[in-house]
DNA sequence: TGCGGAACCTCAAGCGCTTCAGGTCAACCC
DNA sequence: GGGTTGACCTGAAGCGCTTGAGGTTCCGCA
């Protein structure tokens, strides 16, 4: 297949290029390799310098988009077991959990803003001495911090 | 003011009770006490346990709605240190700086539940032997993983 | 061919907590 | 009065990174 045979071809990467594909940072990388979450990276002979072989880049992307999305490290390395014995009752069971997980903490997101942003608006109507808009931002915290405490 | 003799009347509250109030978990409390984020808390004659002040207390609910909006530790003792001198325009700033930041937090999250949903949707098609199914989740998934890639 | 700057390396420490181990203290039960 | 239970204590280690120090290697250019 034309896809594979690009993905074979495909030169090493250095961990700079790994980085800025896969929005993971440079530490990060080096520290996923030292846990042992990723495989140990090929090495540039002479400098000692990692390469990425096109097979460990593609399993450091999904792991990105697992970690942007908040999967622990546990998980993510449930996940590379799972994929190895392709369970796909279990894989299904892990994203659908850690989806449920993100859509509540999106709902604490939106009320946390509200908060911050009544915060912001009282300082500014006392910057302004504008007792009115103090008195309403006030009013409105209220119920906020409270739905808040209930976490 | 009754509002005022309520609190200084208020009994001192053990760290549990202070836990439950504020969302901060146990070792947290003690934790911002060692960093000396909170003035070093009472103790109970006898036993040593901590016994918190009504007025320990209510700086502890302040910084826990900040702490839960994402607010970093840094930030609150910024906002306790202007507190004092009652400086408006920096807490404006601060609150206002959070809440933009947070609600950036919002869009990133709904993209990345929208993949790990997508990522749910394609195992549960794999599983159910549902090959169309999957093809659809497959070139669902493919625009937010660049979506992600860019942050 | 030598030079400066960027990229890379390792190792150690820091951050903001959480977790764990091992022990004290107060209150209730039989 | 001994035993259990539960809340609390301290100190140390762990987690998932980030930051920083100090040193090497690569690379384009004069």
């Amino acid at each position: 297949m034309a896809a594979i045979d690009r993905v074979d071809d495909a030169p090493p990467l250095t961990i700079q290029e790994v980085s800025r594909l896969s929005g993971l940072s440079e530490p990060t990388l080096r520290y996923y390799e030292r846990i042992g979450l990723i495989d140990a990276v090929d090495r540039d002979g002479s400098s000692g310098h990692r390469r990425y072989s096109p097979a460990a880049v593609e399993t450091i992307e999904a792991l990105a988009c697992l970690r942007a999305t908040g999967v622990s490290v546990r998980d993510m390395r449930a996940y590379l077991r799972h994929l190895d014995i392709s369970d796909a009752t279990r894989l299904r069971e892990l994203f659908q959990c850690n989806a449920d997980r993100a859509a509540e903490e999106i709902e604490r997101m939106r009320v946390r803003t509200r908060y911050l942003q009544l915060k912001a608006d009282l300082w500014s109507a006392r910057e302004r001495g504008d007792t009115a808009a103090e008195r309403r931002a006030i009013t409105e915290i209220g119920p906020i911090t409270s739905e808040m405490r209930s976490w």
